[in-house]
DNA sequence: TTCATATTTGTAATGATTCCTATTATGAAA
DNA sequence: TTTCATAATAGGAATCATTACAAATATGAA
């Protein structure tokens, strides 16, 4: 088994406190999605002196060394994913919550790696409507999360 | 040939001026994926007392009555598109702009109308990387738009 | 132990978007 | 055509995610 320290050795990534505390907390995490702000708010109970930078810097860095992927569905905010293996992303428009979406996809599972002459780097696929469990509460108790 | 005027009546949007000056320009640049800043910038120079939020609001108005598709590709602002016929987009890290992808895509296309039991509203398809224009200067031009 | 460098921290700044309130335009009724 | 209620617009302040910047701290090699 890989360990959260050598995951960072092997993409030259220097493994501080913070960054083990923030990359164990996403492979936790896998289908939270979460924000920075959730990221930061409960890694904070483990490091009291933790700052909001770090987080942000840390996120960005392993961003960079592709270590998470940048979810971006919501419009308004970056989650993110533990970097496995690509999947699309279903956002209910009611509940807001994020679902991982497993089809079939040429592009996603890297068959394709050019589009119209250009040369992909990165795929988000996006769906956007009303998840299965709202589905069933429509009309009952209609929440305004138009904003979605 | 359909009005703009008519289709803000058909779509049950009254055809004030701005809404029609706004409506105009994205119908006139279909390629330019405008964010609000560019929409205001130029309808500013025929309607001086053009105020922002207008502009902002329309284009929320428009979002909701489904007259125009709102791209969020750069993960930093909506980028806007008339909305003819659903498709992807690719965004160049290099140069930043954004291109009209036009591939087979069962759930763009509308054929699926459901994922995993949830209720498709909306597909947003993107793919970033580096452009076809782009991929010739590489290496000789190295312009840092790692933000994208 | 010392020093250069990388990391972390905290606060201020930025940029897109929304909120709120006042003003203006519009369209139906008198 | 006037009057009035309502919708649309305007403008500035507020918000929220994110980045910039500078100071403090930790790290690791010499």
């Amino acid at each position: 088994m890989k360990t959260l320290k050598n995951m960072l050795k092997e993409k030259g990534i220097k493994p501080t406190y913070q960054r083990l505390k923030i990359l164990e907390y996403l492979g936790n995490n896998l289908n939270n999605h979460p924000t920075v702000e959730m990221v930061y708010e409960e890694i904070l109970k483990d490091i009291p002196t933790l700052s909001l930078t770090t987080v942000y810097n840390t996120l960005n860095y392993f961003l960079e060394k592709g270590l998470v992927f940048g979810v971006t569905i919501t419009g308004t905010e970056v989650r993110y994913d533990f970097d496995t293996k690509y999947h699309h992303h279903f956002l209910c428009k009611i509940c807001g919550q994020i679902f991982d979406i497993d089809i079939k996809c040429a592009y996603a599972e890297g068959e394709k790696r050019m589009v119209s002459g250009h040369r992909i780097d990165e795929v988000h696929g996006y769906f956007k409507g009303i998840c299965k469990d709202c589905s069933k509460n429509v009309g009952k108790k209609p929440k305004d999360h138009s904003s979605y």
